[in-house]
DNA sequence: TTTGATGCAAATGTTTTGCATGCAA
DNA sequence: TTGCATGCAAAACATTTGCATCAAA
């Protein structure tokens, strides 16, 4: 048995290009509203199943922030995010890999330690009080 | 109009103290049943108030490991996760803190980098071949 | 044609909430 | 007594899934 061929679909194609084209880390909600205004009928269940199968695929990236509901985003170079305590934004931020935390958590674990995701909190530029 | 004092609850005691004595991570829907052992009339809705009211004092901790449940960690001194990516457990990591790596992520940003989350991922030790 | 993808709706799983009652202070 | 905490059940959400139909290949 081999793993199902993956077909086009415009509905997918177009939550990639969206994905693509912001910035903003929307909700699998978020995402729906959008795609509707090309495709009026689209349903939740397909987002879903597109979003599931794009991450799988490495084509975007799922980031659970912890605020309940999943985030996607469509930049798939490493990097890490910002999420702003005051408004919630999720918010790129541009710098160097650290990558020897790995190494340093290796060495104090019985076990294979292969990657890390760092989430960094705090306030936003909007949110920073003057 | 002041907030409201927190009374006693044996209920909220029980809990905490579960928390304190476990390694495990584990959800609240785990407490629920571990709990309802010594208090079987507990309900999951007394067992969510307790844990948003114990996270929100800084007593414990809520781990979004981004697998669909939160979990809790009655351990709040400073520590690293480890999730095992193939049995999806929960282990703590001896490793000392990496604080610098928010003055890294503060030099590129424009807001105030405070704080970070990291969770370190691969296999545990009884899920890695031989 | 064949088979994966879709739309729709129902189902699932987690967490929250309203309300009458119980219990700490 | 006063009012926070509880148990119970219903509700609220986010996400998944079954199924008939649509549309790539």
């Amino acid at each position: 048995m081999t793993a199902a061929a993956t077909k086009y679909s415009r509905q997918r194609e177009c939550i990639k290009e969206y994905l693509r084209s912001t910035r903003e880390h929307p909700t699998a909600d978020t995402i729906y509203m959008k795609v509707r205004e090309v495709y009026p009928n689209i349903s939740l269940g397909t987002v879903y199943r597109n979003l599931a199968l794009l991450t799988e695929q490495g084509e975007i990236i799922k980031l659970s922030c912890g605020d309940g509901c999943d985030r996607f985003d469509g930049n798939t170079a490493p990097h890490y995010h910002f999420i702003c305590r005051q408004c919630g934004r999720v918010i790129d931020l541009d710098m160097e890999p650290i990558e020897h935390i790995n190494t340093i958590a290796n060495a104090h674990f019985n076990g294979r330690v292969d990657g890390n995701i760092t989430y960094f909190y705090g306030l936003c530029r909007e949110c920073v009080p003057d």
